[in-house]
DNA sequence: TCGCCCATGTAATAAGTTACATGATTCG
DNA sequence: CGAATCATGTAACTTATTACATGGGCGA
């Protein structure tokens, strides 16, 4: 149940509204977490309820009510718990490379468009990502410990981005340069099946 | 339901077992969809009753039966035609990312333990992955498309891998060199809340 | 006035995880 | 003799997605 701990930590930082941490989970700390409101609402009460975190009403004018939730002492001594259990690196899943594993059964314009398409999505991260460290993290190496661990996840979504955009670069290429027809016969036993 | 995606493309190359199945997403195609065999052979049964594959039993000496999976006409058409759509990036989740992000709840040696930790598995993925890339794909540009779109595949693997080493570097360098207290606060104030 | 922002939720369905369950063969 | 491989599944539970639902304020 790692949503409720990405759930506390913005907590503990800040006390938040579901609303706002809607808004996080699709903005600043989107490449790492991301979660729907619906999502976020049903942990947010199962949270309540478990006594991990206390809900505040607050009236407002010209806008709605909004809950406040604040982390309690359960609460954040259970998110350090975790903190200092390993865990595992994500089983990652993308529909882009299903696509290219089966590339062959479709023209090669399509696959490039869609690589293109894909491509253009990371630029926009990265520039986003990017705007956000020059505004914020100009020198890195004197910041105190919190915000050089902000910065150290911020600069896995850069380097996450920059990476996907070389690749997509790299496959982009290698479509759009048809093979010639040299050496097809030697290496297509030897891939005949799948490597293991 | 990508899953039905991934399972149609790896059946497509060849009839494959649900433990056939299982192997292959533990194994080479890994890097980009798992399943566990639960998964597997509850959409193996779905995808039958919906005439996308055909099964086959092959009684075997010396081991048990096994039901053999075949695309239909029906399945091809709907992977060719899913290829044709375009699809977002996945919605990354990574436990380790959440945890650098409430990083200064825990003694910094925690964190760098962790972060050694993930290195390492990194470390033999990224061998795995270059062990296959040597193997099979001396000429990548030479292979016909089909094999070119596998390699591609690979490639992106071995990129995440790489990217995921580097970046433990970086982590592990500016954690265990503790900030020079020089420019602290000015900067504090700038960082007080979360960028957006 | 149309659509976006704020702000919160329920309900139904799909997907993923964990636990339980069996049983022969083969290798060290 | 014990562990791993081959081979298949069911059941219960947790998470995630999609659709439905409401309603005032505010700016173009």
């Amino acid at each position: 149940m790692a949503l409720a701990h990405a759930i506390l930590s913005l907590l503990i930082e800040r006390p938040r509204s579901g609303y706002d941490l809607m808004k996080q989970f699709d903005g600043s700390v989107g490449f790492f977490w991301r979660a729907t409101h619906q999502q976020i609402y049903r942990e947010l009460a199962r949270l309540e309820a478990e006594g991990w975190l206390t809900a505040e009403t607050i009236s407002q004018t010209s806008k709605p009510d909004k809950k406040l939730f604040r982390v309690t002492e359960l609460g954040r001594s259970h998110l350090v718990a975790w903190m200092q259990t390993p865990t595992e690196p994500l089983t990652m899943k993308d529909d882009l490379l299903v696509k290219l594993f089966a590339g062959h059964l479709v023209e090669t314009p399509v696959l490039i468009k869609e690589l293109e398409r894909h491509r253009v999505l990371h630029q926009h991260r990265l520039a986003d990502y990017q705007t956000i460290e020059t505004q914020f993290f100009q020198q890195p190496e004197h910041l105190p410990l919190e915000y050089q661990c902000r910065y150290l996840t911020l600069r896995r979504g850069i380097r996450y981005e920059l990476d996907w955009l070389d690749w997509c670069d790299e496959a982009i290429h290698m479509l759009g340069h048809p093979a010639s027809t040299l050496h097809t016969s030697g290496l297509q036993t030897t891939t005949d099946r799948i490597y293991r």
